[in-house]
DNA sequence: CTTAGGG
DNA sequence: CCCTAAG
């Protein structure tokens, strides 16, 4: 398995790895977004990035990095040293940040580098202050909140450098908003911060604390003081608002990171931190983290321009009022928001991971662009394969204006069956255990996107044209884990995987469900059940859909492979598909049919059936088949043959084993034949008689 | 209702 | 998978 670092963003609850992919608004804002592109950073190093870059720029960068060019750069960037004199205790903190935080040290390095170029290549400051970003903040910080940060000083007892580098980075990290808050806060944020820098982060940060241990403060969002508040008296709570996006230095960001990284390898996630983190974020983002985060983080470099130009002047007031439109505006849009947040809160996808994916992805859902719904769904699709060590998945899905929300709870580990001597030791219990699973996971899984039970097979086409962009999708939609190579073995199903109920289980073999703990761990408050009732429903409605495991199980291979550690078998497909929503059920009702794909194990039970009884008795080898399932009908024969004659290349959708095709063709010709014979055998006789 | 065939 | 026709 491959566990990424750096999920980064996640939909809502998967590492995602990250693909870049600009908004469009970013797009036209940053000219340099192509440089971001090429960066290809993940969001947080895009936050991180962005952060380090204003801090650098504000005290370094002015003067190594500027880009003469501009005057107007150039000048600010006379402002920033300024401004940096007078805070150099913050640039020290940042650096030392940088390197004592961190493995990202060497980010910082990456970022100032960036930061040059990025200034290099950045436009006229005039271009970028609308959007002005995270260096505003910081500046504004710095010249608004000089009392604010003395307070700081003070209460931390640490110099005064120190508390500015704090504000600094808090400022920065938000994009700006921070910085804001800080301003009006300050006192309230002095104290969190004085009392428990960590702390502070957890309670502004909520979701950060529970997982993790938030070394810096930086993370902490810019929340207003009346936020800051709540969050904290709420931080245990699931957070239901908004998130909260804290961005942190870059050590904040790295330990987030890390933190996600955890989060999902153990599957858990912290309801309250998720809650708290999602709140954090929409203070945060202003429109310009929102912008950030959205766009990945290519603009930071603009950011850093407009921070500059910022600086520059009265500046200030404007980018100040600004934020504070900013604020409101954010302030309203969560309330609207919040159901869906909610939703998305209760789902069980990792608080960590949530809040960053929120970030990357929902933050700035007015930015989230059609093009990013793609990345979305490549990101999903990559994400499903990263969690896919973990069993059963959940997913809830959440689509607002444009973008659509993804998060993916958890995937639930396919059934293993394993078979030990009674004197056989919990090590190698546990070995086994580990083997079948290596063996699952390492064979490679893909990702199989399920909309209304049906499988979504075009990878190209949009999450829009798929249909996904829309809420009523949210029950709809589910994500299988199936192994990527058509390894068939034969009998186990797949596609709609009966493995997955419990009573299927006919066999003998003792079976050692693999941990199904893994599945749940994460999920919120309510969560579980939730997961566990999808997952139920799931079955449920699957169960009318795919052949009953039982027959499956009756057939000869099956339980040979089954035998075995039956590894394989599990892998044979669909591992663990998603979850439908009990509401799934009344979609399908009102729906009509729901596709249900035929998995490889139908298909072979199918063509035994066939190949016993002949092409003529379709209820026969219906029952025989598929037993329960009355939506089946001979039609996937027909659909059968028609596979076997056309080229593989030709072929679409679930691949049918070729060995598989190649019965079918076999049976197919030869009760073609009998069909034949027997009509001549009748003529003949007709004949006769006539 | 079951088979088949076409769309 | 839907629709329809033939048995």
């Amino acid at each position: 398995m491959v566990l990424q670092k750096r999920l980064d963003y996640g939909f809502n609850g998967y590492q995602v790895p990250y693909t870049p992919r600009a908004t469009r608004s970013a797009r036209k804002r940053c000219s340099f977004k192509k440089r971001a592109e090429d960066n290809q950073m993940c969001a947080f190093d895009l936050l991180a990035t962005v952060a380090g870059k204003l801090l650098l720029e504000k005290q370094c960068t002015p003067s190594s990095s500027s880009t003469p060019s501009d005057e107007d750069q150039s000048a600010v960037a006379k402002e920033i040293e300024q401004k940096a004199m007078q805070d150099k205790n913050k640039q020290l903190k940042v650096e030392t940040c940088d390197q004592g935080s961190c493995d990202r040290g060497f980010f910082v390095s990456d970022l100032v580098s960036q930061a040059h170029d990025q200034k290099c290549s950045l436009k006229p400051p005039s271009c970028q202050q609308a959007d002005a970003h995270p260096g505003f903040a910081s500046v504004i910080t710095t010249s608004d909140c000089s009392e604010g940060f003395g307070d700081q000083k003070l209460v931390h007892g640490k110099p005064k450098n120190e508390m500015g580098t704090l504000a600094s980075k808090v400022e920065v990290g938000p994009s700006g908003y921070m910085g804001y808050g800080n301003c009006k806060v300050e006192a309230e944020t002095n104290k969190f911060m004085k009392d428990e820098s960590h702390k502070t982060a957890k309670v502004q940060l909520g979701t950060r604390a529970d997982g993790c241990s938030f070394e810096d403060p930086l993370v902490w969002d810019g929340k207003p003081p009346a936020v800051s508040s709540d969050s904290s008296a709420k931080a245990p709570l699931c957070g239901d608002h908004s998130p909260h996006i804290s961005f942190p230095a870059s050590q904040d960001y790295v330990n987030v990171v890390s933190r996600d990284d955890d989060e999902n390898s153990s599957g858990c996630t912290h309801p309250n931190t998720t809650k708290r983190s999602f709140r954090p974020a929409p203070r945060i983002g202003d429109r310009r983290i929102r912008k950030i985060l959205a766009s990945k983080y290519w603009k930071v470099a603009p950011k850093l321009k407009d921070a500059t130009l910022s600086n520059t002047d009265g500046d200030l007031k404007t980018v100040y009022h600004n934020r504070n439109s900013y604020y409101r505006s954010i302030r309203s849009e969560r309330n609207y928001p919040i159901k869906k947040r909610r939703l998305f809160n209760c789902s069980s996808v990792p608080n960590y991971d949530r809040k960053i994916r929120s970030e990357g992805i929902c933050v700035s859902p007015e930015r989230c662009i059609n093009g990013d719904v793609s990345a979305l769904c490549a990101k999903m699709h990559e994400v499903t394969g990263a969690s896919s060590s973990v069993a059963g998945s959940h997913t809830s899905f959440q689509s607002r204006d444009s973008h659509v929300k993804l998060r993916i709870k958890s995937f639930r580990v396919p059934e293993l069956f394993i078979e030990l001597p009674e004197t056989a030791t919990v090590g190698s219990l546990k070995r086994r255990v580990m083997e079948a699973v290596n063996a699952i996971l390492g064979g490679g899984l893909r990702v199989g996107v399920l909309l209304q039970g049906k499988k979504v097979k075009d990878d190209n086409k949009t999450l829009l044209q798929t249909g996904i962009s829309h809420d009523n999708q949210k029950d709809v939609l589910g994500f299988s884990l199936e192994p990527k190579t058509s390894q068939t073995p034969p009998p186990l199903c797949s596609g709609d995987s009966p493995f997955m109920l419990p009573s299927n289980a006919p066999q003998p073999l003792a079976r050692y469900p693999p941990a199904p703990g893994v599945v749940h761990q994460g999920t919120c408050d309510a969560v579980p059940e939730l997961q566990m009732a999808n997952a139920v429903n799931f079955i449920e409605s699957d169960h009318d859909s795919a052949p009953s495991p039982t027959d499956m199980s009756i057939d000869k291979s099956t339980k040979d492979s089954k035998a075995l550690v039956t590894v394989p078998a599990m892998s044979v497909e669909a591992l663990a598909v998603v979850p439908v929503h009990r509401k799934s059920k009344r979609s399908e009702i009102v729906q009509r049919r729901i596709r249900r794909p035929f998995s490889v194990a139908e298909v072979e039970a199918l063509v035994q059936a066939v190949e016993k009884l002949g092409t003529g008795r379709w209820r026969d080898v219906k029952l025989r088949a598929f037993d329960n399932a009355k939506h089946r009908t001979y039609d996937k024969w027909k659909t059968l043959v028609h596979t076997a004659r056309i080229s593989p290349q030709q072929r679409r959708g679930e691949p049918v084993p070729q060995e598989l095709l190649d019965r079918v063709l076999t049976a197919h010709a030869y009760w073609t034949q009998q069909q034949a014979k027997q009509q001549f055998k009748q003529q003949p006789e007709t004949c006769l008689l006539l």
